[in-house]
DNA sequence: CAAAAAGTGTAGCGTATGCTACGTTTTTTC
DNA sequence: GAAAAAACGTAGCATACGCTACACTTTTTG
C-alpha cells in the first residue's frame, strides 16, 4: 500500500500477470479468506517478496484481480444489442446471452467471489457496479430507449423496465445456480424461458 | 461426528439454543472461514467442550444453524397470499414482502452467508432450496394456478410466470443489497417498483 | 559491461485457528 | 442425597496463515 511504485520490466509484467491469473484461480476455488498467499506462489512460481512487493497485501491482491477480470465478464452482454434490431430479435438475443453467462461455470464462481466479499469494500463495491452491471443495464435501458422514440414501444420508465426484463430472465435461477445446484438446463429450457420472458415483456409496452 | 449423541438436558438445551445464536450473530459477522468458534464460546459463554460435544466440529455448527434458522426468512413471504384476494392484491402484498424481505439486513446476511458456503455442501444446499426459496415459489405458483382455474388469469405455465414475477422485482436490487451498495429504497420507491411489476404482470396474463 | 534495479528463495516471527485432553464442578436422575 | 451424567475451564497441541527480513541472483539500463 504505501509501497514504491514497481517498475514494469518485461520480466515483472509477465510475473503480475501470472500472480493475478492464479491468484484468481486459487481466490476462486477456496474462497477469500480461506485461500492462501503462500499457495498461490507455490502454483504460480516466483517469489512471495515479488508478490508483496508489487500487490502490497493479500487484498491488494484480490483488488487487482477484480480491476483487471470482474469487470469483462458483463462485456459480451452489451454486444448483444444493436439498435437497428428490432426489440424482439434484440431482447431475445440478449436474453440468450444472459442466460449463457449465467450458467458459465468460471463467471458465476467470479460472480460469487465478489457477493462473498465485496461488501465490506464500499469503493470497490461502487466501481464494480458501475463498471459491471450497471453498464450493461444502461446499455439496455438506451436500446429500450431508442425503440420508444422509434414509436415501437410504449414505456415510461426505461431503465426500471430494463432491470425488469433481466430479472425475468434470471428469476429463480440466480439462487439454485448460486448454492450450486444447477440444473444443466438444456438448451430447450433455456429457448424456452427466454422467449416466455421476451413475449410477456412485450405483452406489457 | 462420530461422537456420542448429548441426551437434551434442561440446562444443554438452553446451551445449545444459546450457542446457536451467538454462533449466526458472529457467522454473519465475519463470514464462516472467518469466524472462530472460540469467539462463539466467549460470546456465548458455556465451554469450548461443550460446543463440540454437541455439534461435533464448526462444519457442524453451520449445519445446525441452517437447520434452525435459514428456512424460517422465507416464511412470512408465503403468508401474503390469500386464495380469496383479487391477483392484483395479492400480488402487490406479495411484492411489498418480497422488497421488506431483500431490504432486512438480518435476512440479507443470512442470505449472503447462504450463498457464501452452501455450494460446497449439496444436501445441505438442495434441502434449503426445497424448504426455502422452492416453497415460497411453489405457494406462488398456486396461487396463480387458484386464479387461472377461476378464469381471472390465463397462464401458460404458472411455476415459471410465478418465477418470472419474482425475479423482475427483485432484478437489479439484487446484486447492489448483495455487495453492500443498498440504496436505502424509500417508501415511494419500493411502491413504485411493485406497482410496476404487477401492472407488467397483469398486462401479460 | 558495470551499476542499479528488480526479482528470487528461504527462513521464520507473531499470531490465530480448529480441536482435544483432562480434571473439576454442576446438574440430573432415581 | 448419592451415583451417574453432563457441563465447565483451562491449557495446549498441531498447524496454518499473513507478512517481513535479508542475502542472493537475474534482469534491465545507460
Amino acid at each position: 500500500m504505501g509501497d514504491d511504485i514497481t517498475r514494469l520490466t518485461p520480466k515483472g509484467q509477465q510475473r503480475a500477470e501470472r500472480f493475478l491469473s492464479v491468484a484468481l484461480e486459487v481466490f476462486i476455488e477456496q474462497g477469500y479468506e480461506k485461500a492462501s498467499v503462500n499457495e498461490v506462489v507455490r502454483r504460480a512460481g516466483g517469489s512471495l517478496s515479488t508478490l508483496y512487493k508489487m500487490f502490497g497485501n493479500k487484498e491488494g491482491l484480490f483488488i487487482a484481480i477484480i480491476e483487471q477480470r470482474a469487470l469483462s465478464i458483463f462485456a459480451p452482454l452489451e454486444q448483444a444489442l444493436a439498435d437497428n434490431s428490432s426489440p424482439i430479435d434484440g431482447l431475445t438475443r440478449f436474453g440468450h446471452r444472459l442466460l449463457d453467462f449465467l450458467l458459465e461455470p468460471e463467471a458465476l464462481a467470479m460472480y460469487r467471489l465478489v457477493l462473498n466479499d465485496l461488501h465490506r469494500h464500499p469503493v470497490m463495491a461502487r466501481h464494480f457496479l458501475d463498471h459491471g452491471p450497471f453498464q450493461t443495464l444502461d446499455r439496455l435501458t438506451r436500446y429500450l430507449a431508442h425503440h420508444v422514440s422509434q414509436g415501437h414501444l410504449i414505456i415510461d420508465d426505461p431503465r426500471l423496465a430494463a432491470g425488469e426484463f433481466s430479472g425475468m430472465l434470471i428469476s429463480d435461477l440466480h439462487i439454485q445456480v448460486m448454492v450450486g445446484q444447477v440444473p444443466n438446463l438444456p438448451p430447450e429450457e433455456r429457448q424456452r424461458r427466454v422467449a416466455s420472458a421476451v413475449r410477456r415483456f412485450m405483452a406489457s409496452v
